[in-house]
DNA sequence: TACAATTTTCAGAAATTTCTGAAAGTTAAG
DNA sequence: CTTAACTTTCAGAAATTTCTGAAAATTGTA
């Protein structure tokens, strides 16, 4: 398989930008490729495209599937199994969205909680509970937005996404339209310092 | 310095998943550590603490300081730098995440940029560049999602971010409003429902 | 200026992550 | 059942990242 220079350039960035997006350079390249490439790729062939072992293509197939960025297809007459990029480009970054979600805000969140159970010994300790009690709700708050974000269809998150500075306005009317009471959770609006 | 276990558990999380969130594990450790302890720490203080060497904690409050995480302070009388996490959790949420920003997306955006300036040679690349431009289209409707909700103040983005369904809710209330004319791109609303 | 306190730098050591390739495992076809 | 095609595994090698600590640089004071 040759890659045209304008897709060696796509990839070999995806490798690069990869460890910042939470996998290593050859993952962020097969997953690159696959994204470009329309047709099904099978194992070898990215092995030769990429100049990488074929048991670290296999190793970063399982993990891209454990992300489940690819899917598996099979072509008639050949045992090969071949892949390619799990759904739109859309269904993509919804995807790594929400799979990073669970990766960098749960399990602060499930230890955070647990450390706020524990009753704080002396002055210090309850000063440092409050800090975390904070960062808590500051994390538990985002991982919510998120969830809802998650939830919006393709058409209201372009909507959003679109707003721009319609976005405060909008928020402004909300206020307008519902009076001061918000959702649950949104109790008294404390007097700002 | 001692640490409270409580203190502790939460440093050596916050090191742990330090490398998630875009810094490595003593660099983490510090932010943590800063941000827990509301008095200001001087760099003997955080490799005693942290048991590491004293480079180290140089070199991490160099890094923390590019990304604008702590402040430095002096002590009448004193000649070391004390440090302090820089701002409320708030301040350091919002910094964290525009950085973020500004080293995942934007890389990617200039080179994908470039990419869609030379013209596609065969059918091929066509297909490719066809994708490259889905992928920058989303991406950079990201960014600028992005850096709308950076300028939102902070009671616009807590009020959003508590909306959860009441968000979708208010995206249609939108359509009501204005009609079907939205924001560039926003063409046609089709008929609800 | 000289000096002592403090911070920064950076070469090499240590730790960690990634990658290779040969061997083991799996599966479909004959 | 046997074989050949293919995939997975994993021990060790290679690459990369992080950390240390001693030396160099900087800074405030006298």
């Amino acid at each position: 398989m040759k890659l045209s220079s304008q897709a060696q350039a796509f990839v070999l960035h995806f490798g690069e930008m990869g460890s910042r997006w939470g996998f290593n350079r050859t993952v962020g390249q097969m997953f690159a490729l696959l994204t470009i490439h329309s047709e099904p790729v099978n194992a070898d062939q990215l092995a030769e495209a990429l100049k990488i072992s074929r048991g670290n293509v296999s190793m970063g197939l399982k993990e891209l599937q454990a992300w489940r960025l690819i899917e598996l297809h099979h072509q008639p007459g050949d045992r090969k199994d071949y892949f390619t990029a799990a759904g739109s480009i859309w269904d993509l970054a919804r995807t790594v969205f929400e799979e990073r979600r669970k990766r960098e805000l749960d399990p602060t969140l499930t230890l955070l909680r647990q450390l706020l159970l524990t009753e704080p010994g002396d002055e210090q300790e309850a000063e440092a509970q409050k800090k975390i009690q904070e960062v808590y709700s500051l994390l538990e708050m985002l991982d919510q937005f998120a969830n809802t974000l998650s939830k919006l269809d393709e058409k209201d998150l372009l909507k959003l996404m679109k707003l721009g500075s319609g976005l405060s306005k909008l928020l402004e009317l909300k206020s307008r339209a519902t009076g001061a009471a918000g959702k649950a959770g949104a109790k008294k609006a404390p007097a700002r310092k």
